[in-house]
RNA sequence: CGGGGUGUAGCGCAGUUGGUUAGCGCGCGUGGUUUGGGACCACGAGGCCGGCAGUUCGAGUCUGCCCACCCCGACCA
């Protein structure tokens, strides 16, 4: 340890907010080289290759076959897909010196489905799985929380290629297996949740979710039946109707300066159930007006789906007024010109007061259908704290976490674009049906940091520790007492132990705090005390005693306690 | 990209209305005393005060522009 690269840092850097931040640069594992890239240290490397060949046994085990794949891609394969196109600045493009568009790898759909379309003809090579561990590169606008968001990252990534969607029904199954066991084996906590595709496109999604309140996203969780969804999809049981449908027709009211659901609540004397919510949206040159309850509000991932598109934003009031709508009294009733898009939490057995496209005005007595139609019908309300839980009824609670890992089930997205077909058994060429699935590496390890640990540090899982000893010699300037050291550690070393030496000549306090820190799972001691006695003193980190074993048990005994420790 | 914040030694920070040679703690080096929970004494090394341009007799300090990093938002596998 004395020549270890990566010291100790007693304070952290001013940088470092969260736990895991703070704690993985002070215990010498990463060191940050720009905003959202890092270096890792001998010790954090080590965590990764543990990680990495958990991975690698899990992806063996239903078949994985890991490939090397290229960093560099050329444009002509995104262009096929179209994402050269959909995605924005995140996507690093160069040129190289015959400019000739290329650009950074930041994830390997493409040319993984190259590869496969170049390498498969016939249904008889199908089902294969693909894995790569590797650096992904995506200029993130804004990098956070150490190294729960990188611009240049780790992962794992893997993809199936299926005959039919059947046989990616079928293999599914056992990748969300593999997951849970790289999770739990990793000593992640991790919840399944129902996710957005996002750009990925596809049928349907899982995220594995490590819930903290570092995280950056936000998720709903039923405790009642485990219904668990990214707030970004995440349904729930719409509010009954408040007023009764009535026949009158819709009438005028005056309402001067009204421009809120609050102004309309304290006018009305009506809880904001009874409003009709015109959100305004635009996309390219047109608009859409989103149309919901007025105590619900839109959601902005459910309407970018409804829309099948996430180009558009809140209409400016100029945008608005170019169409001839009325901030604050929009309303869909003979609003021409604008896409209506009716959240399903709007009802035709009831009326609601909206607005009348006209400065200081309100409408009661309106219902859909007969004063305003749908264009469209969709879910696009964002679902709340306490609201009731779709599956069974329960009370929905609203929890942030980490997005760890997240399974896809991709169709024929890639394979249809690129032509990546098979020649079935009955001689009709067919896209192959393809699945895809991440894992981020070091987003993974944050995770566990922010998990396991204590004020004086990491506490490793052993699966990942990158040491699974510490060995922490006291008083090595003694020339019989660094040879015990020695023998301890050689003879550790031997039964196959990975054993951090702390040779270095400090004192005691600086030793234990470094051990805590770092947060190997066992913590071996030697003194003049211990060895006079023929023992060692053994401590598991998360342990608040220590024990005394004798010295010829002590192999058997760290066995033990290994075994032992979480 | 919008909002906010911070840039002074490896890390954490101080630096008065502009005024000698820019400080403190930790860490680092040398010597000595120490040795079971971040020891003590002495000596020492280490600075383009983020950069550029101004204002001024004089700028770490004032002004402008730029850059980097962090946080919130937008965005996001």
């Amino acid at each position: 340890m004395s020549h270890l690269l990566g010291r100790t840092l007693r304070q952290a850097p001013a940088e470092a907010e969260t736990a895991s931040h703070k704690l993985l640069l002070r215990a010498g594992l990463v060191r940050q080289l720009a905003a959202g890239i890092y270096s890792y240290l001998p010790l954090g490397y080590r965590v990764v290759r543990k990680i990495e060949r958990i991975m690698q046994e899990e992806m063996d085990a239903i078949g994985g076959q890991q490939v090397e794949l290229p960093v560099l891609h050329p444009a002509e394969l995104w262009k096929e897909t179209g994402r050269w196109f959909d995605v924005g600045q995140e996507m690093v493009r160069l040129k190289d010196r015959a400019d000739r568009d290329f650009v950074l790898g930041m994830t390997h759909e493409e040319v993984i489905t190259d590869l496969a379309r170049r390498e498969v003809r016939s249904y008889r090579q199908l089902p294969f799985m693909a894995y790569q561990i590797q650096t992904k590169v995506r200029d993130e606008p804004r990098p956070r929380g150490g190294l729960v968001r990188l611009r240049e990252f780790l992962m794992k990534d893997g993809y199936s290629f299926h005959a039919d969607p059947q046989d990616l029904d079928a293999y599914y199954p056992l990748m969300y297996q593999a997951y849970l066991n790289i999770f739990s084996r990793s000593g992640l906590k991790v919840v399944p949740v129902e996710a957005d595709p996002g750009m990925m496109g596809g049928t349907g999604s899982h995220e594995f979710v490590m819930l903290s309140p570092t995280g950056e996203d936000t998720f709903m969780l039923c405790q009642g039946c485990g219904y668990a969804a990214n707030l970004e999809r995440a349904e729930f049981v719409k509010p009954a109707p408040v007023l009764p449908p009535s026949d009158e027709p819709a009438e005028l009211v005056a309402t001067p300066g009204a421009k809120t659901i609050d102004d309309l609540v304290n006018l009305f004397g009506l809880p904001a159930g009874a409003m009709l919510k015109t959100v305004v949206y635009a996309e390219g040159e047109r608009l859409v007006a989103a149309v919901i309850r007025g105590d619900l509000a839109v959601n902005e991932a459910k309407l970018a789906r409804a829309l099948h598109t996430a180009h558009f934003h809140l209409a400016t009031d100029e945008e608005l007024r170019a169409h001839g709508v009325y901030p604050g009294y929009v309303s869909p009733v003979g609003l021409e010109g604008v896409h209506i898009l009716v959240d399903d939490s709007i009802r035709e057995d009831t009326e609601y007061i909206a607005g009348a496209n006209r400065p200081d005005a309100h409408l009661r007595h309106t219902r859909l259908g007969r004063d305003f139609q749908a264009d469209e019908v969709a879910d696009i309300a964002a679902a709340r704290e306490g609201d009731p839980c779709p599956r069974c009824g329960g009370t929905l609670h609203a929890e942030r976490g980490i997005e760890a890992g997240h399974t896809f089930k991709l169709g024929t997205k890639y394979s249809a674009a690129m032509g990546a077909t098979y020649l079935g058994a009955d001689g009709q060429e067919r896209p192959i049906i393809m699945g895809c699935y991440g894992i981020g590496v070091d987003r993974l390890i944050a995770s566990v940091v922010e998990q396991s640990h204590d004020e004086r540090g990491i506490m490793w899982p052993k699966s990942i520790a990158p040491f699974q000893v510490q060995l922490v010699a006291l008083g090595m300037d003694d020339a019989a007492l660094a040879a015990y050291a020695e023998n301890v550690y050689q003879e550790l070393s031997a039964a196959g132990y990975e054993v951090l030496f702390d040779d270095r000549d400090d004192t005691p306090g600086v030793k234990f705090n470094d051990a805590d820190l770092i947060g190997t799972p066992l913590r071996l001691t030697v003194s003049q005390r211990t060895m006079s006695a023929a023992q060692v003193e053994l401590k598991p980190r998360t342990a608040k005693q220590f024990s005394l074993v004798p010295r010829g048990e002590l192999v058997q005994r760290v066995a033990e306690a290994l075994a032992a420790a979480p």
